[in-house]
DNA sequence: TCATAAATTAAAATGATTCTAAACTATTGA
DNA sequence: TCAATAGTTTAGAATCATTTTAATTTATGA
């Protein structure tokens, strides 16, 4: 039996894989056990390529930018844009907004349930949401 | 007289200048124009370049960009993060938020007045907002 | 007008990301 | 089981937005 620091997954890295008709390769099953085994949380591709190598699994960072988007293809992460010098990936694809640290550059989730817009304008003509995004800019001076 | 194709700006693109203590320069005085004459709009570093060449302004990119990073850093315009391929920047320094057009990469303001947010959580201890973006992602299929 | 600090610039550098083309590997059907 | 092949991975080159550098130019105040 395996041992895992957290509970056991609901669906495995190659259950996911497969759902999604993506080759379950050596690369990918890794990297999904990197995102997906913890908890929910965001990396960006640099991240997760120091992490890849850090339990030692060999993959190039290509090979880790190529994963990072098939997955958001999929819809098995989700692209966050907050950081106009890097683009960070969340593992949570529920629909929720996020607390963004300034200053350490770290997102925390906002469950998207809990939060009510109200006053927005009509959408546009022909127009239609793909998606409602609330970021709190949070700035932390020690 | 000079003529302009907008009504007359409350304050002069000299007078801003001057009110956030940058000196004037033609630079500066020719792209605080582009920017301020025009009502609220959003631009790219090199749409403000283009459209300053297209005027017959002589500017370097790196002065566009020097000079949206100063004008940002003044007060005079607002960074709006969006799109992880490129930083737009919005005159309307007014607490608001956007409709974004994902196809066209298209910025609209939505009036932040009318907008009202709830059941948000605690800000985090220690920390304090620095600013809340409401972003609307929009697809048009044409 | 002059001295000087500030601003501008072309060009090089950077850094995140994407592309390319060659080498590998998972899958499928015989 | 095995080869054919379509899909993957990869190192390295290329790209693109942006920043930096170091030299030149300009605004300002005495």
């Amino acid at each position: 039996m395996e041992h895992h620091s957290q509970t056991r997954p609901a669906f495995s890295a190659l259950e996911r894989l497969r759902a999604v008709g993506l080759r379950p390769t050596r690369q990918r099953v890794a990297l999904a056990k990197l995102l997906f085994e913890p908890g929910d949380h965001h990396v960006t591709a640099e991240l997760l390529f120091e992490q890849a190598q850090s339990v030692g699994v060999k993959v190039s960072l290509a090979t880790v930018y190529n994963t990072l988007h098939q997955f958001t293809a999929a819809g098995l992460l989700r692209e966050v844009v907050v950081d106009s010098t890097c683009t960070y990936f969340d593992t949570n694809v529920t629909g929720h907004h996020h607390f963004f640290f300034e200053n350490r550059r770290a997102l925390v989730d906002i469950d998207g349930a809990a939060v009510d817009i109200r006053g927005l304008p009509a959408v546009p003509d022909g127009a239609k949401i793909s998606r409602v995004d609330v970021i709190i800019r949070l700035s932390e001076d020690k």
